[in-house]
DNA sequence: AACATACTCATACGTTGTAAGGTTGTCAAC
DNA sequence: GTTGACAACCTTACAACGTATGAGTATGTT
């Protein structure tokens, strides 16, 4: 329709702050956070790596820009951040918004990771927090009792929590397990423990649970402790 | 006693395993996590970087070493990691350990970064879930509920949890701020806790908060509702 | 035609972990 | 003593990383 519209006419389409951090989420995506470098982010778009710095100031933006992309896919997973008017049920809402989010970060399992490393927080992170807190605002918490229950949820708010010692490799998790059948004496109430959760017996070390049902088991202690803290203090 | 047995004869102590983990605690209470290089690890000890090979296998290995030194510290508060024999108060009991660990932690600021890191746990670290664990059984709880319960506590059985988003220097905190201020009209609720909750107005961010006090009242929610599920499913 | 602007690239530096092989010090055996 | 083995440490070098610097190249304006 323009007058000089033809993009086969552009000989290369030009990098934008945007394509970056999209093509950033996609190699983490394919190849791993370790992945993600200023030279392989550049060999993803087609470039060098230096004339990534034309759009962005560093790596650090580079990660920042993600994180932006990741609370976008959360947006869109809750339909936008804004808080349901007045609020019935706000455990069941918070509930709802925090496992979206972490359908996302399961779509991306390298998210976490990226959160932990960040110091500042973006704006689309703040808006989330804001509706979180507005929620059990509206579910008739005090800002006091809200404002703890933000900590107490910390990262589980957004929809991850970090799994300790979670082993990469099979050798590695070989080793580990060899490892605790040399001190499995000194441990009877693991081993107690082990043989009484797993079907198969002993040999499956603590790595292999679910974690979603574990997410969700910690989740709802924390919901519903702080429910009862509401009540408790709207009774007083 | 032995034939030859003059230290000062030797003209240089050598290193160990144990001297290079307590070189690199001692490198990142004084400097940062950051400032632990191979490099300045062993100018710590007056050698160059590539001797520390003959006695650690690699980096990964020091970072193992020092965890396996923290959780030392720990022993030492909590006087070994043994489970009191009958828990008539397993939280209290709990909560003591915990809040022992935390002390270290927060003797380490950077050590929780490093468990962040670690991939497979040491023999310590085994121990002290051992013992974490054993307290949650005597205590009268079935394996499946300490199970979930050690999930839930996470990281904060070993005294700390993550706390994201904590600027590091005061430009990234003044940025917050003035982003913060950009945005503040959509953030009703926000700035409305922020009113409500600190003293002097709503300049102060969410990272102003008393760390301890957020880590304590997390940490009973968790317990509580362990004991309140415990009493469930003892009295069903 | 000349120039400004927007964008991209080539080269290079400092820092990191560490592989490969050399140097020294100590001691036992001949 | 001389020799040889072994332990402990060092020198050099490399690949990968983030990125500073300045030069190139296209496009649009005047």
């Amino acid at each position: 329709m323009a007058i000089e519209a033809d993009p086969k006419a552009k000989t290369r389409v030009p990098l934008t702050k945007e394509r970056v951090h999209e093509a950033a989420v996609e190699l983490a995506d394919r190849e791993g956070l370790k992945a993600l470098t200023m030279r392989a982010l550049a060999q993803e778009l087609g470039v060098e790596a230096m004339s990534l710095y034309y759009h962005v100031a560093n790596k650090e933006a580079v990660l920042d820009g993600v994180l932006e992309a990741i609370m976008a896919e959360i947006g869109e997973e809750i339909g936008g951040f804004s808080v349901p008017e007045p609020v019935d049920d706000w455990k069941a809402v918070l509930r709802d918004r925090i496992l979206a989010a972490r359908r996302v970060m399961l779509r991306h399992p390298w998210a976490p990771d990226v959160f932990e490393s960040r110091t500042n927080m973006g704006v689309s992170i703040i808006l989330y927090f804001e509706s979180i807190l507005g929620t059990m605002r509206e579910g008739g918490m005090s800002y006091d009792l809200a404002h703890h229950g933000l900590h107490a949820l910390g990262s589980r708010a957004l929809g991850f929590s970090q799994e300790l010692f979670r082993p990469d490799t099979p050798e590695q998790d070989q080793a580990s397990a060899e490892m605790f059948d040399c001190i499995k004496d000194q441990l009877p109430y693991l081993t107690g423990m082990l043989t009484e959760i797993t079907h198969d017996g002993p040999e499956e070390t603590l790595g292999w649970c679910d974690d979603q049902t574990e997410f969700e088991f910690a989740l709802d202690v924390l919901l519903e402790g702080l429910e009862r803290l509401r009540i408790a203090e709207t009774s007083a």
